[in-house]
RNA sequence: GUGGGUAUGGCGCAGUUGGCUAGCGCGCCAGAUUGUGGCUCUGGAGGCCGAGGGUUCGAGUCCCUCUAUCCACC
């Protein structure tokens, strides 16, 4: 393996060794090695989210393996509602019940404060859900949110956070960030209270920290350099993509991730584009995940080194060409975008499914020429030429 | 053959005692969607109201004939 010397080790929480090493720079653009208990991560990466479980559009972990895809992401307050990760942990975690033995990304929870906005109310020692699915009330505070997650035994767990909305007021801003910076203390502290129990599945679990602050540069750099201090496993840079412009977006990035440890992982939550990422990694950031490729692939709307297509326009009812001429996912490696089309028509699940793969093919392909190019040194010219092709579109 | 019902955009229907640019759902054609409620939202196209005649200032609405179709009975 390319990576196996040159390793540096960084000291994680409870002596446990943190292997995240840097093998190539080029300007702020990281390419790392991240060694886990579930295996090794090559980054820039992207996660592909599972919110529940599974892939929705009817992909399964061994449609992922295929695809060859890294690391998966799950979802705290999804599981926790249905099925429940008591139910989980009896099971013997979610890497089993998913039969999926490669990294786990959990979320906190912490986005659905701001995306089920109108069933919560935050309170300082947490969040009063109302479920989505059946109205019950539930609980959700930072040591609720680490025990689902230890429950879970994810590989890397997210520090609880609100999200809040990027038009949000300064005033609300500040003071949501300050509580959230409480919440991840004590997140952190009853982190390390759960991997010391003898009965913890992963007792090796990771905690990474939420970089929140809206669209205010001193509040965002504030709190960048307060939570750098807690010297967590990873640093993440959430509350971005939920409304502000791109320009906002990008702003905010170059504002934190100088401030954030080059030597942990950077991940910038939810998004995004093929361009975004494309721009953030330029910036630093080596984590990604987005629901983009597995939703946008639901409605029939599908990535391509020419732009966006969306497969329900008429103009491809007759059209015998592959999504994507040259791709070699199992979509493109044999299906028509008409037959596809029909399927998506008729609402067969094989249309999503076929959909779905092609879009996560297309992300996680993308990430791994992005790391080709670092490993080379030739990522500039590898963004502007795919930049380029997007915004060119289909002849 | 007799009696009754129905004919309104691709499909299913609303259209008040006749009144102004004929609506709705689905479908169709486009667009949106960034730590996922398999949703949702936003636009757009498409109808000489079965055919012909009549009453009226004015008919999808009332009258007559025809056609098609459905139900019941012979």
């Amino acid at each position: 393996m390319l990576f196996d010397h040159n390793s540096i080790l960084f000291a994680g929480k409870d002596g446990t060794a943190l292997k995240y090493t840097v093998i190539k720079q080029e300007g702020a653009a990281k390419r790392a090695c991240f060694e886990t208990v579930h295996g090794t991560v090559q980054t820039p990466v992207f996660m592909n989210v599972g919110t529940v479980g599974a892939i929705k559009g009817a992909v399964s972990t061994a449609d992922l393996e295929e695809i060859g895809t890294q690391i998966e992401l799950s979802n705290t307050y999804h599981l926790h509602v249905r099925t429940g990760d008591t139910l989980i942990k009896q099971f013997g975690g979610l890497h089993k019940f998913m039969s999926w033995n490669r990294p786990i990304l959990t979320d906190s929870g912490g986005f659905q404060v701001f995306s089920l906005a109108g069933l919560r109310k935050i309170k300082e020692e947490g969040v009063y859900f109302q479920s989505h699915i059946d109205g019950r009330k539930i609980f959700m505070g930072p040591e609720e949110s680490m025990q689902i997650q230890s429950n879970l035994a994810s590989t890397i767990a997210m520090a609880f956070d609100e999200c809040a909305p990027s038009k949000a007021d300064r005033g609300y801003v500040q003071a949501s960030v300050e509580r959230t910076t409480r919440w991840l203390l004590r997140c952190k502290k009853e982190m390390q209270r759960l991997n010391g129990l003898e009965d913890t599945i992963n007792r090796e679990q990771l905690l990474f920290g939420i970089n929140q602050g809206a669209v205010y540069d001193d509040i965002r750099t504030t709190h960048a350099k307060q939570i750098c201090e807690l010297d967590l496993d990873g640093y993440a840079i959430g509350g971005l993509a939920v409304g502000e412009t791109h320009e906002e977006m990008y702003r905010i990035i170059e504002q934190v991730t100088p401030i954030l440890p080059k030597d942990k992982p950077t991940y910038l939550m939810g998004v995004g584009t093929p361009a975004n990422i494309l721009e953030a990694v330029e910036r630093g950031v080596d984590f990604f995940d987005c629901v983009y490729p597995s939703r946008n692939g639901r409605h029939g709307h599908l990535y391509t080194d020419r732009g966006k297509i969306n497969l329900f326009n008429a103009k491809y009812e007759l059209d015998a060409r592959p999504i994507e001429e040259g791709c070699t996912c199992p979509a493109c490696r044999r299906y028509s975008r008409a037959y596809i089309r029909h399927l998506l028509k008729a609402k067969e699940m094989l249309g999503m499914r076929l959909c779905v793969t092609h879009n996560l093919f297309f992300y996680n392909r993308m990430m791994a020429e992005i790391r080709d190019a670092l490993d080379e040194g030739r990522f500039a010219a590898y963004k502007r030429e795919k930049l380029a092709g997007f915004a060119a579109g289909e002849s």
